[in-house]
DNA sequence: CCAACAATACGGTACAGCTCTGTATTTGAT
DNA sequence: ATCAAATACAGAGCTGTACCGTATTGTTGG
């Protein structure tokens, strides 16, 4: 059972590993340097070392490419855990997130290509957005609960507030904000909206 | 004093003025359209029902086309008031404004292009956002004088938060949403941070 | 066990077609 | 006379496809 994993095996000369990694760490830079929509497949293929045949023979378009590249990016990243005990245990997983310049680039790329490439979005929350939203939306519940925030506030909302304030924050600030300054300012946020991390005594 | 303008009338062929709109227009269009970088001076051009040559004569390159585009977008906009009497009568404007397409568009794009041509959102925010953004600190500081929002409330995050509700809502919400359910979200985010229209005293 | 073969990937090159840029030149209006 | 407007031109980049020779795998037959 050598080809056990669903994958027949396919006769010829396999395709290289390397130029497969190659071509997405390369599709990825070049979203964030120069936006989904002036990266060009030329310039792909020629930063992986490659021929242009070379991608092509892989994907169809530059919008398969860029979704795929998006989501081996970030799967390589949500390894990490994506539920946290406390509110700021999970602040400080953003801060760090968001402390990295590639990190906010991407971001920014992402949101920018919205009307442009939708599909690019779309990947990021499916592969990556959408089970950490989960683990916000509990994370937010459980602080409810304990009396950290307000028991009227709506949690739906207040995650697309939060969501909002990064936003904000990689239009307005600078890419090389440290992450505690950063931190600092998602604090902030909650803040506004009630948040007491010592539950207000009887 | 046919002249008496300040403007040395210049001797031989004056520009075309229908020229000069058509091209700020297209040009604006097209930044819509297409985004910035996308849209080309050709197109630009072509759109306004002009050779390029007219638009090489009158920009030096595309950054300054789409600069005095924006401007002259939001400066024939920015007649109408930008300040209130109150919190409601700011999120009717807003939502008025937010509900129109192509104003959502145009943010997205502004916001979309900050790594690639950031002159664009200094533009708009020095023709537009700026004493905006003064109108609606006044707004928001004399709301939380009157009790209408807690008295501990940071006025300046406040209006970051706010800007963030609205990328949001730009990016999560199809152009179609209607001005009042625009205006529901605005008031839903205020509510959040405490905001409650009629005094909490006695 | 080894040789020949089929199937496929890869690099390189080429091509036609398109769009864009920037400048230069000509024509035309005031 | 002076400038605007239109036209022309040279250069560059990207796309998508096609072809070649070579490399790398599995399969088949001796």
């Amino acid at each position: 059972m050598s080809e056990g994993t669903a994958t027949q095996r396919r006769p010829g000369r396999p395709r290289s590993q390397e130029a497969d990694a190659a071509i997405l760490r390369a599709a990825v830079d070049l979203l964030v340097e120069r936006g989904a929509g002036e990266a060009s497949i030329e310039q792909i293929a020629q930063r992986a070392g490659v021929t242009r045949a070379t991608v092509y023979r892989r994907f169809r378009d530059k919008t398969q490419l860029l979704v795929q590249a998006v989501e081996a990016e970030n799967g390589a990243q949500s390894e990490s855990a994506l539920t946290w005990p406390n509110v700021d245990r999970m602040l400080d997983d953003w801060a760090g997130y968001l402390g990295h310049s590639r990190h906010r680039r991407i971001l920014r790329r992402l949101y920018g290509a919205l009307d442009d490439f939708p599909e690019l979005l779309a990947a990021y929350h499916e592969s990556y957005g959408r089970r950490r939203a989960e683990g916000v939306r509990d994370t937010l519940h459980r602080a409810r609960e304990a009396g950290h925030l307000p028991a009227d506030v709506d949690i739906d909302f207040l995650q697309q507030l939060l969501s909002g304030a990064v936003l904000h924050h990689l239009g307005a600030y600078p890419d090389t904000t440290g992450a505690d300054e950063i931190r600092e300012y998602l604090a902030t946020a909650l803040r506004q909206v009630g948040y007491r991390p010592a539950p207000p005594g009887p």
